[in-house]
DNA sequence: ACCTGAACACCGTTCAAGT
DNA sequence: ACCTGAACACCGTTCAAGT
C-alpha cells in the first residue's frame, strides 16, 4: 500500500477512497495482469491459438513473478478472466472436443499451464537452464495437445 | 513468528536461536510437509505407486492450504523432497520410460499434480463441488498415465 | 546455552479532521 | 469529493542484558 501510494505521490490512507483494502487492490492488479494476454488472432488454427495463449500466459508470469501466483487463488470469475477462458472454450470446440467435456478439459489444461508458469515464476526451476525450461514447456504443450486430440477422437468413435 | 513462539510458550525473539529468520522457519515447515507423504509401499505396481503418491500430495495440500503453495517456490533440493522425487523416478523407470527421458517426465508430471493440488488448496476451485474436483483429479491422473505409457512405448519402437 | 526487554523499522487500517 | 495526521494493532528482527 505504501509503495503504490508513493508512486502516486500520495499517502497510503488516500488509497482507501478507491479500494476497500489490500486484497481488493490485488484483485485489481490480477485483473490488469489478465489484460496482458488478449484473445489470440481469430485466423489461426485452434492448436496455434492455444499455443500463443499458453506462451503469453507463461511470459506474463515471467514478467510479474510476485503477483502471478495469485492466479492460482481465484476462480476465473471476473470479465477479463472469462474472456481468456472463453477463448480456450472456442479452441477446444473447434478441436472437436464434445460440448459436455469442454469445461473439464479446459480446467485440466489451464491448471497444467498455470501450474508450470507459476512454478517458473516462483523459482522452482531456478536450477535449470532457460533452454531446459523452454523444452519442458514445449513438451507440456505437446502432451496437452495429444490429450485434446484424444478427447476429440472419442466423439468420432 | 509470534504464533509459533506462543505455542512454545516463549517470546518471538527466542526463535532466532534455532532458525535464521522466518524464511528459514518456513523451509523447515515445508520439509515437515514432505514427511507426510512417505514413499509408497514397494509391492504396488508403478502406476498404483504413482497414484497413491499423487493422492497423498493432494491430501496434504488440503490439510495445509496456507503452507502448501510454498512447494511451487522451491526446487526439490532437500533430502526429504529428493526422497519423494526418487520414488517417482523409480516408478517411471519401472514403467519403461527411457532413462534419458525420466527427469523431464518427472518434472512435467510433478508440476501438473502440484499445480492441481495448489489450485485446490488456494481455492481456485471453490465454486466447484467436491465430486467435480475429485473427477477432475482422476481425469488428470489418467491423462498423465497415458502420457507415461506413450513415453514408454517409444523405447520399444 | 538459552531466553528476554527494549527498541527499531515496518506493515495495513480507522477515523476525525482538513481542503 | 478527496486527502491527511494521528493513532492503533500488528509484523520481523537486532542486540545488549539477563539466567
Amino acid at each position: 500500500m505504501a509503495m503504490v501510494a508513493g508512486r502516486l505521490g500520495v499517502t497510503p490512507m488516500a488509497l482507501y477512497r478507491h479500494v476497500a483494502n489490500k486484497a481488493d487492490l490485488l484483485d485489481g492488479v490480477v485483473e490488469l495482469l489478465l489484460t496482458e494476454f488478449p484473445s489470440p488472432p481469430e485466423g489461426l488454427s485452434w492448436s496455434d491459438r492455444l499455443k500463443v495463449l499458453a506462451d503469453n500466459i507463461r511470459a506474463s508470469g515471467r514478467r510479474h513473478p510476485s503477483v502471478f501466483p495469485l492466479l492460482l487463488r481465484r476462480p476465473a470469475t471476473t470479465p477479463e478472466a472469462r474472456k481468456t477462458r472463453n477463448a480456450v472454450y472456442r479452441a477446444l470446440s473447434d478441436a472437436g472436443v464434445p460440448q459436455d467435456r469442454i469445461a473439464q478439459v479446459e480446467r485440466l489444461v489451464s491448471t497444467a499451464v498455470l501450474g508450470f508458469a507459476v512454478s517458473e515464476a516462483g523459482g522452482r526451476f531456478r536450477h535449470h537452464s532457460r533452454g531446459q525450461i523452454d523444452a519442458d514447456f514445449t513438451a507440456l504443450q505437446t502432451l496437452l495437445r495429444r490429450f485434446i486430440d484424444a478427447e476429440a477422437e472419442e466423439r468420432v468413435t
